[in-house]
DNA sequence: AGTTGGTGTGTAACATGTTAGATGTTATTG
DNA sequence: CAATAACATCTAACATGTTACACACCAACT
């Protein structure tokens, strides 16, 4: 018999494997951070199954995931549905959020180039258009995308990935404040901010302006949980 | 058809439900992190659900969750294999480490109450005990639990499973650096200075004093991977 | 000798069958 | 009528069967 050993002649650069399970994951991690899973709704992996036209195991191994991620909760032998918004965990996730990006931003403060500064520069152009536009869900998008350049831009293979996953309950929960509340205005005008301080390689200054722009959500999750209580836990 | 809701019928205090998928979990983990499993070994899903008495599904469902971690690598269709240890990978996970640990410490030390700084102190008694005796695993087990406690100290739902989840590359990698260096007496001078400097509700001097504590580990890094090359991976 | 292509083998991925347990409902009993 | 116990039902957890694919090996050809 012959042992295979994870040696060299395997692609070194993970192949994107896009398994069924990958698939599915994606699709419902999309469907719950999007609220077109609303928190407290019921999932039923074999509908899902169905739906989607697989079997019931790569929908319990994207289940599984998301469940480790927070975006799902399972109760074992009776069932599984969208996590609820819990505001101590959101408080942690704000938390986590916070000292990640922070200190990203510090490393990216040091490091960028011209054209990265170009590169973020570009998307704030894009962000006022949207604005413009009141397009919020492209606004929206284009934040996160601008939150990933940064990651990106700090230089450390896979930060990008833990970052996106620590930021998923937060993500949700500014998905669903924006319907209420917008401030998009403000908002454009702090990444700005945060992108100036990058290019003047103000590390400190970023990393602040960063920590008032993330601190901003508080009161309006206050304000959610008075109009829609149903979607809270606890 | 009456739908079931996750309602507040639910025990809230969610029940550590030990499945088997959870055992395989933690048994695999703990043998990866002790070394127990090498980096670059094989891991054979039939043989340990054999070992373990239990079918090929739970341990699926355990590696699955450890490949999520980065402790496991999987192969598509050839194989599954202790994840080796990537230079690049390690400088991320220290880099989010430091990021958690250095804004947990601020918290903590703005918030810390006597009782956890005595708590603090018993740890730091026990940690020159094992450094007395040259007691190894000791000395290491309690300078993790001195990380937990400081991260519960913070106050914040969830996050010492956060910190722990992103610190387990660091913790695999300081265990295989114990058998080499130890570095007790400056660790444990290191530490008492954190605990120092949270006591005097000095969280600027608390932080720098963690980052320089974490930051020792690179040039270890870089010992072992001449010593012991076949750990490694690219 | 180096390259190409066919073939075998072993594994994860996937599909599906079975079990155990949590909860809601109903019957039973005081 | 309330408390409780038996029962039905539904689901995740678990077990096992099947498939597809990556890789190693070897032969044939250039």
């Amino acid at each position: 018999m012959q042992l295979r050993s994870p040696s060299r002649n395997f692609k070194e650069q993970k192949v994107v494997s896009v398994t069924r399970k990958d698939q599915v994951y994606t699709i419902l991690r999309q469907a719950i951070i999007s609220s077109q899973l609303s928190p407290g709704e019921t999932i039923r992996k074999e509908l899902v199954a169905a739906q989607l036209g697989v079997s019931r195991t790569p929908v319990s191994d994207a289940i599984n995931r998301l469940a480790d991620e927070g975006l799902v909760e399972i109760y074992p032998q009776t069932g599984t549905f969208v996590a609820r918004l819990w505001l101590d965990k959101i408080e942690t996730a704000q938390f986590v959020r916070v000292a990640l990006e922070t200190a990203a931003i510090r490393r990216t403060a040091e490091r960028a180039t011209p054209e990265t500064i170009a590169r973020f520069r570009q998307n704030l152009e894009r962000q006022r258009k949207a604005a413009d536009k009141q397009d919020f869900e492209q606004f929206y998008e284009l934040d996160e995308a601008l939150h990933d350049l940064i990651c990106d831009a700090a230089g450390l293979v896979g930060l990008r990935e833990i970052a996106s996953k620590e930021r998923s309950q937060i993500d949700r929960v500014r998905r669903l404040l924006l319907h209420y509340e917008t401030r998009m205005i403000e908002t454009l005008a702090e990444h700005e901010a945060i992108i100036s301080a990058i290019a003047d390689k103000d590390p400190d200054k970023a990393a602040k302006t960063m920590e008032a722009h993330i601190a901003q959500m508080g009161k309006m999750l206050l304000h959610l949980r008075n109009k829609r209580p149903e979607l809270f836990g606890s």
